[in-house]
DNA sequence: AATGAAAGCACACTGGT
DNA sequence: ACCAGTGTGCTTTCATT
């Protein structure tokens, strides 16, 4: 992991189907060159994959939420987690120390949706409690940023 | 929009550097047809971009912590947003609504720099009162799951 | 690790259904 | 909206340093 490395993780961040060729430009390396650096990053896990980035809003989907869950006593954590697949609505998530168990993001159509996903999470996932806020925006940042330490 | 253009944005959300070819035979479609309907998506606004996904565990941030964060009196939130910059540990951010102002995802090597972001972010960028807690690991769902409904 | 050459493919146009 | 053909340019492999 050298400079060179750092730049192409950027120009991919940025871009990610960049070609080798555009690439190798930016960077003064060849075309093949760039490849086998690519590839390297790959496989030693630096780069997880590629992914086209949605826009919710573009899919009728604007109220976006933070929630934070507490299961009931007796349920499994791993249960919940796999439950969750069955909620489309959910899109992210992470367990958490401190006063509750899982924070949720949650994209909905509007707020009765979001009511039916709180429902099933009380209802059919063990959830006990909850606690939600809206999110009004997101910050224009990204984990690209650890590149520059 | 149509089942698709909702296939061909999961394929690419599963892997963005897929070529118009493999795409086409995923959905029996030419190559040409293929790269019409995803331009369309990215001009229509529902792609954003293609990003190559990092580990930043594998760039030896194993630290990942959750920080709700409320200002002080009279700081305005837009300077704030953009003071963010200075602090590449903060990977992501969002305005909430509710008890605090921000909640941000920062991401460091150890309790040290972490102890360092959140003295920066109380001596220089007008945090009052911060919250933070571990994030044991995040769970394996993304935004494409909103395809499904 | 990096390079250049050459074969094999993919991509962007055009034109046509 | 979709497809086929074509020219251009990208990717990949191999020999070489």
């Amino acid at each position: 992991m050298d400079a060179i490395d750092r730049s192409l993780l950027r120009l991919l961040h940025t871009d990610a189907r960049a070609t080798y060729h555009d690439l190798g430009k930016a960077v003064r390396l060849s075309a093949n060159t760039v490849s086998e650096r690519v590839r390297r990053l790959r496989t030693s896990g630096v780069v997880r994959g590629y992914r086209a980035e949605l826009d919710p809003a573009a899919l009728g989907r604007q109220l976006v939420m933070v929630t934070d869950v507490r299961l009931s006593e007796g349920i499994d954590r791993h249960a919940f987690e796999s439950g969750l697949d069955a909620i489309p609505q959910v899109v992210a998530g992470s367990r958490l120390t401190g006063e509750y168990d899982f924070q949720l993001r949650v994209v909905c159509i509007d707020a009765t949706e979001f009511e039916g996903v709180v429902d099933t999470l009380k209802r059919n996932h063990g959830v006990r409690e909850c606690r939600s806020r809206l999110v009004l925006h997101d910050l224009a940042l990204d984990e690209s940023r650890l590149l520059d330490l």
